[in-house]
DNA sequence: TTAGTTTTTTATCATAAGTAAAATTTTATT
DNA sequence: AATAAAATTTTACTTATGATAAAAAACTAA
């Protein structure tokens, strides 16, 4: 995916803005495995999946709780470090041999005081995360697991191939062996 | 809690910015029980509450779904109608008679475009919002209904007094029932 | 291919949470 | 204060999900 693509997702950007925010950006290379970002770390960059995919998860005693996926287009950033400057609460593992847009938070922020246009792009784009995340929170609190590992299954297929099934299980709020049981009786 | 503190939240703006807002907020008053957005409705006004309390629910076959609640302080507003201008999901209603601020939609858009610290405030606004839905759908994965029953306990020990345990329990994504074994075995 | 590792499924048992209904407490109204 | 209505708790029963262990299947890499 270009990153002109990916940036006019938001919202529409005049070219000079996008210029603006182009020069910033670089590329580059990870292996699958790679920790993108880390919990109990102010991470000063953010990123956009070029090509890859991630989660997101918080890593707790036992196991780790995955909470969000990532593909192709979507950005990836610790919310708490880009908003508040803090700690966050999660680490992104890359699932697959990636690559990805770099953008450091630093330049960004100044951007966001200089150019109108960028503001609102960097509105838009809190806002569309706030749509997506504020979505899975009521469909986990309105849905069965059952029912969200259909919604998964339709919206996004290859999710479910690309990802192995501990990670999804997780992500549904389910065990792996819950999430066996409900694709037998899907069969 | 006063118009100025209300907006200065999400992050301080400049005299002329916060003027420029307030000349288009006005005051309303509402009793308890009235709904004050409705799901299935392209709503054309976000609120501030600066006195009461109100819940989001999603109405289902069933029962109502309560996923969020708001106090002094807090925006209300459909995300759904904000962001994306389209239906959204939640019905909102006050829980207590209460006093808001009103600014509508098509006026606010007009000063993202025309003022850049409005625009940022806009971001900011989105942003900590963001990290406020993140964080209740993490602590949803990771903590226990009993551990969530105390966080809240903690955090807002007077929503507690000023909701019911209905609500609560809908709110925390269990039974009225499970709330009430939970309460007993803290005694 | 073969051995080794990881992932997924199946089976069993234990437990937490749901449903329904009754009992109690709290709140509101005359 | 007395009654009614609403909200909360308790009880008994049922069901769904989790934990654990082990088998089966699917990948990996020599």
């Amino acid at each position: 995916m270009s990153i002109d693509q990916i940036l006019q997702q938001p919202s529409p950007l005049p070219t000079a803005s996008l210029d603006q925010l182009k020069e910033h950006i670089t590329e580059q290379h990870f292996p699958k495995g790679h920790i993108l970002l880390q919990a109990d770390k102010i991470e000063s960059v953010i990123y956009f999946i070029k090509k890859g995919i991630a989660r997101a998860y918080s890593p707790t005693d036992d196991a780790d709780i995955t909470f969000w996926f990532g593909k192709e287009g979507d950005p990836v950033l610790s919310m708490k470090s880009y908003v508040a400057n803090e700690k966050g609460y999660e680490n992104v593992e890359l699932l697959e041999d990636s690559e990805l847009y770099v953008l450091p938070t630093r330049e960004l922020r100044q951007l966001f005081e200089q150019d109108i246009h960028i503001a609102n792009w960097g509105r838009r784009l809190a806002e569309k995360e706030l749509i997506r995340t504020e979505e899975r929170l009521i469909c986990r609190q309105v849905r069965t697991a059952t029912e969200r590992y259909k919604d998964l299954l339709n919206d996004h297929p290859d999710l479910i191939r690309r990802v192995q099934l501990g990670h999804i299980a997780s992500y549904l709020g389910i065990t792996q062996v819950s999430l066996s049981r409900i694709r037998a009786e899907l069969r």
